[in-house]
DNA sequence: CTTGAAGCTCTAGTGGCTAGAGGAATTATA
DNA sequence: TATAATTCCTCTAGCCACTAGAGCTTCAAG
């Protein structure tokens, strides 16, 4: 049995936010102490840790509720795992490019020597969309 | 004289968008029609599109205060907008750095030919930190 | 048995908007 | 000019995934 705090620091999740996951529904309440404390199972650090992974990849909260369920269900084909996963690399690969793009932008624009803000091109650039290289 | 419709319209900004930037102090409190709307100049068009480019580019609204202001004094070092800039790209850089490693990371998972969840490399590795290739 | 750490609940705040209710003003058409 | 359609107003609440703090109770070590 775990405390709460003895639970989070053997997951890395903030104590705040294990209360905010019981909440969500995405742990199960557990047990509790003559005093009304929190008492943790190993399965309930399992599903923490699951969880802390998850996030940790980037998948929201409604992605794990999802991925939860099905790994509650061995026997089930893992298709919808997939498409979850999948979707997912999608999205952060978007965001990969476009931050690229970025990126390349504010390089250029950071390459301004001018010593003054009326010519600085950073200011010039924030002002002018016209200046810019690449669409974003 | 523009509506804040038209405004709007000209800048690609939302309308409630452009009354919240109103109510974070980053665009003045244009004039009043008789009825009460609002009346935007040219130089609140300008000021809207600096914000919307700066936004466009991920600046956050605090560094937006910070630069608009920088932009408003010509006559001063440039320096301040450069620190901004140069502060934001390496954060874009980092948030590229992590979004690969977790491309990375989801590509390999997804990679995963079972056919149930039992043996399903998604739902595994999710449970398993251990199986990970890199850090993240 | 005392003390200090750790736990409890509850509320509110973060950033950057977005949505909706309920009503008033403006503009276009008949 | 009357009316209909559209735009605008304020105000409140919601989004995501937490995080912070107040004010209190319980637990574990000495």
């Amino acid at each position: 049995m775990f405390s709460i705090g003895q639970l989070s620091k053997r997951t890395g999740v903030k104590i705040p936010t294990i209360r905010y996951y019981e909440q969500m529904g995405l742990i199960d309440e557990p047990e509790r102490s003559e005093g009304n404390q929190r008492r943790y199972t190993k399965d309930g650090l399992t599903r923490l840790s699951f969880i802390r992974h998850s996030r940790d990849l980037g998948f929201t909260i409604e992605d794990i509720r999802g991925l939860l369920d099905l790994s509650q269900h061995p026997e089930k084909p893992c298709s919808d795992a997939h498409s979850i996963a999948a979707q997912h690399l999608l999205g952060v690969q978007g965001r990969i490019t476009k931050l690229r793009r970025l990126e390349r932008e504010l390089k250029r624009i950071t390459k301004c020597d001018a010593d003054n803000v009326a010519t600085c091109a950073v200011i010039e650039t924030l002002a002018d969309h016209g200046l810019c290289e690449t669409e974003h």
